[in-house]
DNA sequence: CTTGAGCATAAACATATGTGAGTGCAGCTC
DNA sequence: GAGCTGCACTCACATATGTTTATGCTCAAG
């Protein structure tokens, strides 16, 4: 494997600095890298793993089945996130993680953040950091689930999506990859997938986006964060002392 | 003031143990009480705070208004719970925090919380635990606002208030005092007041729930879990080594 | 004792979104 | 190149939930 940015590192140094040495003891943390094919689970609920899992590449989904086996997909995982840090603290997972496309995963072992959080407090603090994040882009879905129209979440989570794949390099232009079904799509927002396509239809009726394939461009940004009433402050893009 | 057990030492000590240093520790972080009255913001979207808010005793509501004026409810907060420490990392309020009550807070300075992280790991980590905690309760809500009916959604928010009152000593036997209007539920919800009214009603001819003035009792716990699909796992109630 | 505010409740009606069933295309496999 | 399979896409119809407006309670203020 060629020898590349860690995604992880990327995203962190853009919300503070990381010494070398803290840059150095991240990537000594990772234990084995393992490939997960589409559709497989990376991590299943009720597991209680030992090590936590970053994706290096590809697409991944948290998700819950509830009763009449609908599901509900409450993140998205792009590369560089920590898919299931917390699963350090948290010990049982609560919700699977399913691969939606190859993934390319590196594993850090539980023993390793216990030894980072006892060595390292700023390391650990970013960490932490990352999984607040997490905990604000909830937040953010829940608001835009329970107070946007269907069209409006789903322009807001395009900007998401655009800006969180922009963050880590993973933009061309105006466009972004994002290999994700329509009944993906409609899992992460609540919607039936027929909706979904109705929606779809929508933004790209009013000039807001053109989605062919996998290829998702974005043709008119100002309206199309207007559209999903989207501010980026919940991302923490900035660098700051942390 | 009677000298009284803090409700954040109570609820991390059923997740794990903490030494007496530590418990110290938490107790001098505390730098001032104060009191916020109902209705009013404790911290406002956009702050910068210097200090983290833990809420002593009352209600508190995590909310964003978006651009019709309707309002969402990310996190209901009781007594115990550190209403921002996110703030401490986070940096920029993405959201409000309203006194739902009249509400007695707790302020710890960002710059003790940060010594806390140098000094003391362990305890670090189970600060860390409890915004994992959050992280977890908001995952739930979106699983039950994207895929339960509004009946089932509210069963759901109604045993996951039950179980984290009683972790902190504010139950009496099966009824909680839930000072929270119909039209705070719906904002909670994702629902209107109206609809908010008809799945109460449902509730309670179903046996379900009492709730009148402020007092909801639990008639039926077994079944209010099943129509609400709840599994307490995410709350992490147990008592591990973390 | 009256007034008014804030809520819970109600009924009639409106609509965003869901459901079910089906078509057609593009890319695989054999 | 025939036949699958997985998706995007459509249409007709169903329904959960929203909206508007109004009523009546309860409690505090005067």
């Amino acid at each position: 494997m060629t020898r590349m940015t860690n995604p992880l590192i990327l995203k962190l140094e853009q919300r503070d600095q990381l010494s070398d040495e803290e840059k150095r003891a991240l990537e000594n943390a990772i234990s084995r890298v393992r490939i997960v094919e589409a559709d497989e689970d990376i991590v299943r609920e009720g597991d209680r793993p030992t090590e936590s899992s970053l994706l290096l590449d590809g697409f991944a989904a948290r998700y819950k089945i509830v009763s009449n086996g609908r599901r509900q997909i409450s993140a998205l995982h792009v590369a560089g996130d920590f898919i299931d840090l917390h699963s350090f603290l948290l010990k049982t997972m609560d919700h699977g993680v399913l691969a939606l496309t190859t993934c390319r995963i590196a594993h850090v072992p539980h023993t390793t953040l216990e030894k980072i959080t006892d060595e390292y407090p700023h390391l650990t603090r970013m960490l932490w950091l990352n999984t607040l994040i997490d905990g604000a882009i909830h937040r953010e879905w829940l608001t835009a689930m329970g107070r946007l129209s269907a069209t409006a979440h789903m322009a807001h989570l395009i900007c998401e999506l655009f800006l969180r794949l922009k963050a880590v390099g993973r933009t061309e232009g105006d466009t972004i990859q994002l290999p994700i079904t329509q009944a993906e799509l409609g899992d992460t927002l609540g919607l039936s997938t027929v909706h979904v396509n109705r929606v779809l239809q929508e933004l790209r009726k009013e000039g807001l986006i053109r989605f062919q394939g996998d290829a998702l461009t974005i043709l008119d940004w100002e309206r199309l964060k207007k559209v999903g009433e989207f501010t980026s402050t919940y991302l923490s893009l900035q660098n700051e002392d942390r």
